[in-house]
RNA sequence: GCGCUCGUAGUCCAACGGUAGAGACAGCGGCUUUAGGUGCCGUCCAGUGUGGGUUCGAAUCCCACCGAGCGCACCA
């Protein structure tokens, strides 16, 4: 069922019953009708404004797994919402889109049905590109990019070998986290709260290995000081996420002589918090698992540890979780000087110091740290307490103790003031095939030898699949000796490539830099294009990467900046986090059985409905319960608001001053306060505005001025513009039944955001509140530009006071009176 | 334990420190309709989690508590 435009054009008014039926709108012919429109018009290129105000609007590119869901659906939708009223508005905006196309699950789809990555790859790539321009997203797709592809990569490559020449990759030997089922190493920040696999959910165990890190730490301190500048324009959440996550800690290094059982004197040095404690310290304790624990245990001893260690290590994965975990540890048999006191105190060595924070030892002071204290009364060690913490003591002042401790430890030179951060170096390295190799030869003369940049990139094999990617504990492209089998570019000597592939958050940390010349061949980014197109002005996506994804681009976006490729520090000046789509209160789940199709919902109620729903659900960054939402009254909303683009009847461009003036004012009022709803995100109010708008309309048309005042073309044009930011499908159907697109050669997306005439934004008259003591007591109706002095004589008049006396009035013309007695 | 966010009608949500209700869902009643799961009109429902404080005036700012969600966590 097609929708009718009546022949005369003089709308549903003059139909019968049956024509008024047959204009239900049908979504599937809207969609089809004007997909092809806007694909040969290509309305929203990059630069098609050149020489306006630019803005840069970019959600997180989607990895290629299947089809597109429910929460793509809502993030479009937001994100689609400022890239089109950025266009209307007059901005020149670069919207573009791209896919994060390396990683693991195209290569488990690869291995299982015999083929190579890219086969899932690419064909995934294919449907989601298709259901976005189905959904109508305001793409740029001449920016189109996919990180798996050797043009992009070549340059993934590149960044790290320029990461390496400036001392910011390096290979270590270390403890790294290691995921059994997806085997290969974690980073940090893949690893969850609860030591499991942030991809699979397997337990994470520790494995020995030598592994490319990037050197984060360096830019600990810078990283912690931009997020002054993002807060307020990040979600709060976001924001400490990150900061948590650096985990700054102000303290002291202090160092400590041990005596050894040989007689032997080491010193180590302890990261401490509370330097002003120092006297209370009373034993030391060592990290079990760090290599300082058998360097200096005493050889009566070394047989306990060695059996402690092992049984921390067993249990270590699950019991590490538990808190409240009683406290164990064994005795070293040493002990070393406390430099404040002089005393020998006890070494022990505990699992409740990790080796991998501060320097894997700490001072212990049992009288004012809980675990200390624990520790202590289990194996009956002294407690000294530094000052009198209880209730009734007076106040301590630990800040003034603090640096009056340090400075006291650097006279003494036994240790100084310093700063310890949580944040641990960026591992990189994955034993894994479908990612960016990394671009390193090992030669047994040269060692590391990097590939020359006239070789890059070193591609990956296109003619392995099935069994020949299985992880086998090392990467697949080791096993694969015709590639892994090199001259070495130095000596021309037999070498081995580098096996392992960069961790996919390589990929993804420079995306956005590359959108600008996606196709440059000499260079990772134009350096000229991003003075005008960058920093990203808005970047929209999920929450779960307020650390990973977000923080690493921060690095690599810092290190370019340093390196004079980058004239901004901070690549994403306002961060929107959506929130998730969930159902029945859950979380959608195969297992739970409530999960929501997209195909289907779109099948049943439109894009535009569904796009309307997500947007109207509520603030973007709320959870959006699909049962507590109804794409049902999206759809009715939808109708409404074509039905009265068919009931005009004025021509266009009639002179709208010559219309109602009160629907006139609801409409200029309605653009008004849109514009200032879509600086803050409000987008579920935009749609209110619009319903009211839309109500306003009918009602003028139906009980007021009639179909053919001009005020009713002023403010349905005026909806079909609002509505071309979340329903563009019907906006535009709208705009062609209003004849503003006869030769369906133009789109309503790019008709410009109406002037607002700030005439038509005061009222003749408004509601003045007469409060006595903040309790209304009466309503007047007062010009907007009356006197404070006549309003508030106005006031007294109007209230009986019953005798009492004002003992003052507030007065805040023309809206509200406030009489105190 | 430390930190962040949020508690408003049956539900989702609005409300520059100034009339608690904009919009919607669900319900109810009418009109339209052969009928209705369409359309139109009307209507019920909260005093803002609790207790203090600031203010002429607090849903809004401050403090405490209760509840929910999230981040970090034997991090020294």
């Amino acid at each position: 069922m097609i929708v009718q435009v009546s022949p005369d054009g003089r709308g549903t008014r003059a139909m019968t019953q049956e024509q008024h039926e047959a204009t239900t709108y049908d979504v599937e012919a809207l969609q089809e009708k004007w997909r092809p429109v806007w694909e040969r018009i290509d309305p929203f290129k990059a630069g098609l404004l050149g020489g306006a105000e630019k803005r840069y609007a970019l959600t997180m590119f989607p990895y290629p797994s299947g089809d597109l869901h429910m929460g793509h659906a809502e993030v479009m939708a937001l994100h689609d919402v400022l890239a089109r009223y950025w266009w209307q508005k007059g901005y020149d905006v670069l919207n573009p889109i791209g896919w994060d196309s390396f990683g693991l699950p195209a290569e488990n789809a690869a291995i299982k049905r015999n083929e190579h990555p890219a086969q899932y790859t690419y064909a995934n790539i294919e449907t989601q590109a298709e259901s976005f321009r189905r959904y109508g997203v305001s793409f740029d797709w001449s920016t189109r990019l996919h990180t798996s592809d050797p043009e992009y990569y070549r340059w993934t490559q590149w960044l790290f070998l320029k990461f390496r020449e400036w001392g910011l990759a390096y290979r270590k030997n270390s403890p790294v986290n290691w995921c059994p089922n997806d085997q290969t190493v974690l980073a940090n920040e893949q690893v969850l709260a609860d030591g499991t696999c942030e991809r699979c959910g397997a337990v994470v165990t520790k494995k020995e290995l030598t592994q490319w890190y990037f050197k984060i730490t360096d830019y600990a301190q810078r990283l912690l000081d931009g997020i002054d500048q993002l807060e307020g324009n990040w979600p709060d959440r976001v924001v400490a996420s990150q900061r948590n996550w650096i985990g700054r800690s102000e303290g002291a290094h202090v160092d400590f002589v041990m005596r050894l059982a040989s007689g032997e004197e080491r010193t180590v040095t302890v990261f401490t918090t509370r330097p002003d404690t120092l006297a209370g310290a009373t034993f030391m304790v060592v990290a079990a698992d760090a290599a300082l624990a058998a360097e200096v245990v005493a050889p009566a001893q070394a047989g306990v540890l060695e059996a402690y260690v092992e049984e921390t290590r067993k249990a270590s994965d699950i019991d590490r979780l538990a808190t409240d975990r009683p406290k164990t540890g064994v005795d070293l048999g040493i002990t070393a000087t406390n430099p404040l006191t002089g005393e020998q105190i006890p070494v022990w060595a505990a699992d409740y110091v990790l080796a991998d924070y501060g320097t894997g030892a700490i001072m212990a002071v049992p009288a004012h740290d809980q675990r200390d204290r624990e520790f202590a009364e289990k194996f009956d060690l002294p407690i000294v307490p530094v000052y009198d913490d209880s209730e009734d003591a007076p106040p301590y002042d630990k800040a003034a103790a603090v640096a009056e401790a340090i400075a006291k430890l650097e006279a003494a030179g036994t240790g100084q003031g310093t700063v310890n951060y949580r944040l641990r170096d960026w591992l990189l390295s994955r034993q894994r095939f479908w990612g960016a190799p990394i671009p390193i030869i090992h030669c047994e003369t040269c060692g590391e030898v990097p590939v020359p940049e006239s070789e890059l990139p070193v591609r990956l094999p296109d003619d392995v699949k099935g069994e020949e990617l299985k992880p086998k504990g090392s990467s697949p492209l080791a096993a694969i000796e015709s590639w892994a089998n090199v001259e070495c570019p130095q000596c021309g000597g037999p070498a081995k490539r580098d096996s392992d592939t960069m961790d996919t958050f390589v990929d993804s940390s420079w995306y956005f830099l590359r959108y600008v010349s996606p196709h440059l061949d000499t260079a990772p980014f134009d350096v000229e294009a991003l003075k005008q197109w960058g920093p990203v002005d808005q970047y929209v996506g999920g929450v779960e990467h307020a650390v990973l994804h977000l923080l690493y681009s921060r690095f690599f976006t810092y290190v370019l900046h340093d390196k004079g490729y980058l004239e901004f520090e901070e690549p994403f000046t306002r961060l929107m986090s959506q929130g998730v789509v969930i159902n029945q209160g859950k979380k959608m789940s195969k297992s739970l059985g409530n999960g929501v199709n997209l195909g289907e919902q779109l099948d049943e109620f439109g894009v535009d409905a569904v796009r309307l729903t997500l947007v109207f659900a509520g603030p973007p960054e709320d959870n959006i319960d699909w049962a507590d939402v109804s794409p049902a009254g999206s759809v009715r909303f939808l109708q409404r608001a074509l039905r009265l683009a068919t009931d005009v009847t004025s021509a266009p461009g009639v002179d709208a001053a010559e219309g109602d003036v009160a629907l006139r004012r609801v409409t200029h009022k309605t653009l008004h306060e849109v514009e200032g709803l879509m600086e803050s995100y409000r987008f579920n109010v935009v749609v209110a505005r619009t319903m009211e708008l839309v109500n306003a309309t009918r009602k003028t048309i139906d009980s007021g001025a009639g179909a053919a005042d001009p005020a009713v073309r002023e403010a349905v044009e005026a909806v079909a513009i609002l509505l071309s930011l979340v329903a563009p499908y019907t906006a535009e159907e709208m705009w062609e039944r209003l004849g503003r697109n006869p030769q369906l050669d133009t789109t309503v997306a790019r008709a410009g955001w109406p002037a607002i005439d700030e005439a038509l934004l005061v009222d003749d008259t408004v509601t003045a509140v007469v409060q006595v003591k903040g309790k209304v007591r009466a309503r007047l109706e007062v010009p907007p530009s009356i006197s404070e002095g006549d309003l508030e004589a106005l006031a007294l008049a109007a209230v009986d006071l019953g005798g009492e006396v004002p003992k003052k009035v507030i007065v805040r013309a023309p809206k509200l009176v406030n009489i105190v007695v």
